[in-house]
DNA sequence: CTGCGGTCTCGTACGCTGTAAGTTCCTCGT
DNA sequence: ACGAGGAACTTACAGCGTACGAGACCGCAG
């Protein structure tokens, strides 16, 4: 009696609805490419899929879990080195890929500080950094050392960066900085004048400037490790 | 009449009750420490006050304002370098402090991205980065590009290491490596492999390792630079 | 003594969140 | 024809940040 209160039962109900696990993934990575982490709702992201809340969670077991796969779903477009490249062309290249994503995705790289990141594209990309140091003969521990030395510089630089961007992007200096320089003139005069120094503002000059230095670094130091 | 229900009109109001900005930031910073940015709760944090939730807004604007408090008081623990320290051995110093505050304080690394720092005394730490530089003879452009090179390796391992830390601690490897060793065996191979070294485990023998490579690459350009 | 304006605390309420539990429907193999 | 199970939905709950306004308390002016 009650269930035929008119015509269908319910207007809306199990269709097809081209609901799946990737297609979540790909409409969050849209969100927070676009807002960030802070304004990702399943709510939200179900309205936008055109579904009710609770029906992401029959593809997903929790917000955490749709959060670690679109994580590694950006470690899944990092660029590999090309299978012959020297040792340091294939490390510049991977660097300028890892550096490319942050850029490409903020959250990302505010995230992964976190959240684990063990998916199969995480360890992937970890793992093909091993193979060109290998190969130029570098012991396992050596190869390690380097490469989380390197990664550490990229992975602190992205953060700094797009941090800088979003504060204002590169209209050196951003405005609200302004106020800051007046008010910290006297007492940090350095911090100050370093505001006022436009060169300092090419953030891909730093970010090559900063690759050398520990590149060299670790070129010196790894022939005593071999 | 309503007003005078019973004796006094209402059992608890307005006593001095020890609520400041101070004491707020200063529970707060002891939650954070111990259950992570993501445990706090303005609702919880009063609670533990012994306040209303609402009270805390009377100091404080805004959750973000306060923990954009915390995290300056954690740049306030920064260990300034001796103001005789030459150039490197005063570098060396505050990155080691910087390495501590983030092991002190895992919030704190995984925050500076999401939030700026720009408060009295991260801009203080800042600007005595550039004081044995400049004193060292270094041009602004060249003691800018050094530090930022420098702490951005220091932040990027150190968020690496909480994350590592938060894991599952030293007990090399950690646990749940174990099934991911398992997973990964056989597609890749190096990632495994390195999991099971026992050196890669020293984190601070790492760390070392990549400040030195950093400070030679530096060393090594800044003659150049003058 | 009365009134008043500042300082501080609190109660209520709104709109939002993640998700546990249970319900309904569709499709398919038998 | 019918049961099984996959997929979507509804309802509900506990918790969150915080806008708004109502007091409580204090010291000071009249």
């Amino acid at each position: 009696m009650d269930s035929v209160w008119f015509g269908k039962p319910r207007p809306s109900s199990g269709q097809p609805l081209g609901l799946s696990r990737e297609a979540i993934v790909r409409k969050a990575m849209e969100v927070l490419d676009e807002h960030g982490m802070q304004k990702l709702s399943m709510r939200k992201l179900a309205a936008e899929l055109g579904a009710a809340p609770m029906s992401l969670y029959w593809h997903v077991p929790t917000k955490d879990a749709l959060i670690e796969l679109c994580l590694d779903e950006v470690y899944g477009e990092f660029d590999l080195p090309g299978p012959d490249d020297d040792w340091e062309t294939a490390v510049r290249g991977m660097m300028h890929s890892l550096r490319h994503l942050a850029l490409k995705h903020p959250w990302w790289v505010r995230g992964i500080g976190e959240f684990n990141s063990i998916g199969p594209n995480a360890v992937a990309m970890a793992d093909s950094m091993f193979e060109p140091m290998l190969r130029a003969g570098l012991s396992m521990a050596a190869a390690a050392q380097s490469i989380s030395t390197i990664s550490s510089f990229v992975v602190g630089y992205a953060i700094a960066e797009v941090n800088f961007i979003s504060r204002g992007g590169m209209d050196s200096p951003p405005p609200d900085l302004a106020k800051i320089a007046d008010l910290y003139r006297e007492k940090h005069p350095h911090y100050v004048a370093m505001l006022g120094e436009q060169e300092i503002w090419s953030l891909e000059g730093q970010f090559e400037f900063g690759l050398n230095c520990v590149i060299d670094g670790i070129k010196a130091r790894v022939v005593a490790l071999r």
